[in-house]
RNA sequence: CGGGGUGUAGCGCAGUUGGUAGCGCGCUACGUUCGGGACGUAGAGGCCGCAAGUUCGAGUCUUGUCACCCCGACCA
């Protein structure tokens, strides 16, 4: 492995390069800027989706499916969103290829131009607003509450597996409401389940807040996000849910009639995390012996590696075995037992390469004490436990390795915020120290453009909940009123 | 689009003053091994990114071209 992280050197792209490598998770593809998922990759995608599917359709939602592609007149109905991803729209012009008559390969037909250009999807909203106008008259048909589970293409310059890629896996939300507060409520909601999943299932802790006007969302009135820190003192986004009060409804005409039989625009909301939150679990938990995975998200649980030296050993092992696989199983467990041939030695690097939370090891020795050894991935500690309490011990260890990797990581997100009063201290602790800064700034996209100049450095956020006082903004000295997050991001 | 770099076996790389291609990992077979990435022996695997030029002769020199990577610009 390259480098500790806790050096925060300047390879640490090199370390998170080789995890995704050595873990197995994905590869640059042969189009550039795009990703191949393998299949580990995206076991852990799946592990994903199915737990944010249900905590949607526990607040109401339901899944539908939208078109890849989006007419190029849609876009230009909301002024600010057109602005906003005019720069990285991948674009269809033709239909048809045809046999190049100067050679050997195809060629574009020019005869097959589309009369208007399409524009693969970088987002969902107006293609869906576009439909929702169809699907909304009265207040009876709202509120609209769907997710769709999608690739959007964003064709970025520079790109990192999983945390940018020409195109990403995602979900986005759209919801239609008839009051600006139920879609402020909506918003709101949203976001506690993006954090909630952050918490409860990736084991990472964010701040949730809103977005300075300067990073707000293309066409929304506010956009509430959570931030993360990950273990270079960089930030990410993790995920976005945004209020767009009636500016898509307004570009797409949609239109309904309230209960005292007048027309009204329709208030909207949408919400996405995409599998860039493969990258934030990378940067989170990781050490230098590779992939940590929280058990709530970690393709397998358990491994099980066998120890011996003939045949006969192993059938013998496998014997023991089995028994213990089915209980664990039965407890939703996620085991692998690997009988493979190859060495054991091999396996327990593998696999801690790969982030397995637990590895049971059991060997001649262990069947004639009738216990095995137990090694949990967070702190590589080993223990040697009775054989028949495995089942009820593997149960604890796996809590407890996702509590304990909670608390590892709030630990190194609090040792890592710190607060700046000067310029200079602020400009001291983003070079050497790195994390979370909270600052004061006087509230002027212009200050906020200029720390980002000099700095390098943007507003995360304004956290919820954030503690008003006096001081001044670090930058111009004017007056403020609180202290906003910033932080050098990804 | 600027600045830098790299293209040679599946992967990672070496290749001297130009002389016809090598190392490590991996792969195949057999044997010995097996409690933290085993070892031995024998194999398989190459249009040296592509094109033109210089030369008796080019992985090596020249020119062109393509691709990829890194640093910027970009990134709701």
């Amino acid at each position: 492995m390259a480098k500790s992280f806790t050096t925060r050197e300047e390879n640490y792209a090199q370390w998170y390069n080789d995890i995704v490598k050595k873990a197995d998770l994905a590869e640059n593809s042969a189009v550039r800027g795009c990703m191949v998922i393998k299949p580990y990759g995206y076991a852990i995608w799946e592990k994903m989706q199915s737990a944010l599917d249900k905590m949607f359709k526990d607040t109401g939602h339901v899944n539908a499916y939208f078109p890849l592609f989006i007419p190029k007149s849609f876009f230009s109905r909301e002024a600010h969103h057109v602005e906003g991803f005019a720069k990285e729209c991948a674009v269809i012009t033709h239909y048809r290829l045809k046999n190049d008559p100067n050679g050997g390969g195809v060629i574009v037909d020019p005869e097959a131009k589309l009369e208007e250009e399409l524009i693969v999807r970088p987002t969902s909203e107006t293609i869906i607003w576009d439909t929702y106008k169809n699907w909304i008259q009265s207040y009876r048909d709202l509120p609209i509450l769907c997710n769709q589970w999608a690739n959007v293409v964003r064709w970025e310059m520079r790109t990192r597996l999983f945390l940018r890629t020409a195109e990403f896996l995602w979900q986005e939300g759209h919801t239609a409401h008839a009051t600006r507060e139920e879609a402020l409520v909506e918003t709101a909601k949203m976001l506690d389940v993006y954090a909630d999943f952050a918490e409860k299932f990736m084991a990472m802790p964010v701040v949730k807040g809103v977005k300075s006007p300067n990073e707000r969302f293309a066409g929304a009135d506010d956009t509430y996000c959570i931030e993360a820190l990950m273990q270079d003192g960089k930030a990410l986004q993790a995920g976005t849910s945004h209020f767009l009060g009636q500016n898509f409804a307004k570009a797409f005409d949609v239109k309904f009639l309230n209960k005292e039989n007048q027309l009204e625009y329709v208030w909207a909301t949408s919400w996405g995390v995409s599998t860039r939150l493969i990258g934030a679990l990378i940067m989170t938990h990781s050490d230098d012996n590779g992939l940590v995975l929280p058990p709530a998200l970690a393709p397998i649980q358990v491994v099980i590696v066998p120890i011996y030296k003939n045949e006969e050993q192993l059938k013998e092992i496998s014997a023991k075995i089995e028994p213990l696989v089915q209980k664990l199983k039965t407890k939703n467990i996620t085991v692998k037992y690997d009988d493979d041939s190859k060495r054991s030695g091999w396996k327990f690097n593998e696999y801690e390469l790969k982030g397995v939370p637990v590895r049971i090891a059991i060997g001649p020795r262990d069947l004639e004490n009738n216990q095995a050894e137990v090694a949990r991935r967070d702190t590589l500690e080993k223990m040697t436990l009775h054989f028949d309490s495995l089942e009820v011990e593997i149960e604890k260890l796996l809590k407890d390795i996702q509590q304990n990797l909670y608390n590892k990581s709030l630990k190194f997100r609090e040792e890592n915020t710190r607060t700046a009063d000067t310029w200079e201290e602020f400009i001291d602790i983003l070079d050497h120290q790195a994390g979370f800064v909270y600052a004061h700034w006087d509230g002027t996209p212009e200050t906020e453009e200029l720390i980002k100049e000099k700095a390098k450095a943007t507003i995360r956020c304004i956290p919820f909940n954030n503690p008003q006082e006096e001081g001044k903004c670090i930058l111009t000295g004017n007056p403020s009123k609180q202290r906003v997050l910033f932080a050098r991001s990804y």
